[in-house]
DNA sequence: CGGGATCCTACTCGATACTG
DNA sequence: CAGTATCGAGTAGGATCCCG
């Protein structure tokens, strides 16, 4: 039984199936896609690779601050869904080139709408950090 | 604003200015984002409120696994960036509720954008994923 | 009912060193 | 160049107890 407040409530935003409402499988896809592309890393490799097909050192060149082993790891995360691709030149010095899968390519879209309002929001956002404080 | 509008961004492959090549401030703007709404909880609850105003025992009813902790912690945080707002009702026993501000409600369409994308690409993901683990 | 205060574990991430 | 291996610190997050 629910308790339900029947008070006012709003005329159901269709957001409502965003995470939950929505029967487990779909809210497991979010939270299994979120703790992939919510890291620290992989959205800074996908941001970086939609300009364009790169090796490992220039990713790494630019990306700042991450370290080898998280590069890495990124990497092969996302290798592991089939958002990126890895190809390896059979040559010397070794040469392994980056670049996004067309379905890692869709995730370009809702990543820069996402990245988008972070930076138009984080004026508010710091604002409102510092009157939060402020108030305490 | 529409999610995907491009405005005025130059046509060179135009999503490069997402993480990186944007002068660190607005890299900082999206990796502190992401580290909010990337955890674990955050997006869950933005996506519960977009239903409407809830008390905080029916959000946590509404999210499954979430503990009273990470529900209170993931709220101050979301109130503290000014994304949701906190309403003691002076009662007994006491009613608090939460619901999103108007800078909440626009995070509300990219989130919407993430989650489709999560929910279409799932099927592809666990494939891939599958392919890769049997492929060692 | 809506939390705050503690304790504890598991995992993330960074630094460093080594390799084909 | 492009990794792998190992170690250690920090922290996110769960469980539990208590309180107004």
């Amino acid at each position: 039984m629910e308790i339900g407040d029947d008070e006012d409530r709003e005329p159901r935003t269709d957001y409502e199936g965003m995470c939950h409402g929505v029967r487990d499988e779909d809210g497991r896809a979010v939270r299994d896609v979120l703790d992939r592309i919510g890291d620290k890393w992989s959205l800074l490799v996908i941001g970086t690779l939609a300009g364009g097909r790169l090796r490992f050192t220039e990713l790494q060149r630019h990306i700042p601050g991450v370290s080898q082993r998280m590069l890495t790891l990124t990497l092969r995360h996302l290798e592991r869904d089939g958002l990126v691709s890895r190809t390896v030149h059979a040559e010397v010095p070794p040469r392994v080139e980056y670049d996004l899968t067309p379905t890692g390519r869709t995730l370009i879209a809702p990543s820069v709408a996402l990245a988008s309002w972070a930076i138009e929001s984080y004026p508010a956002i710091e604002a409102s950090r510092a009157a939060y404080d402020a108030a305490r």
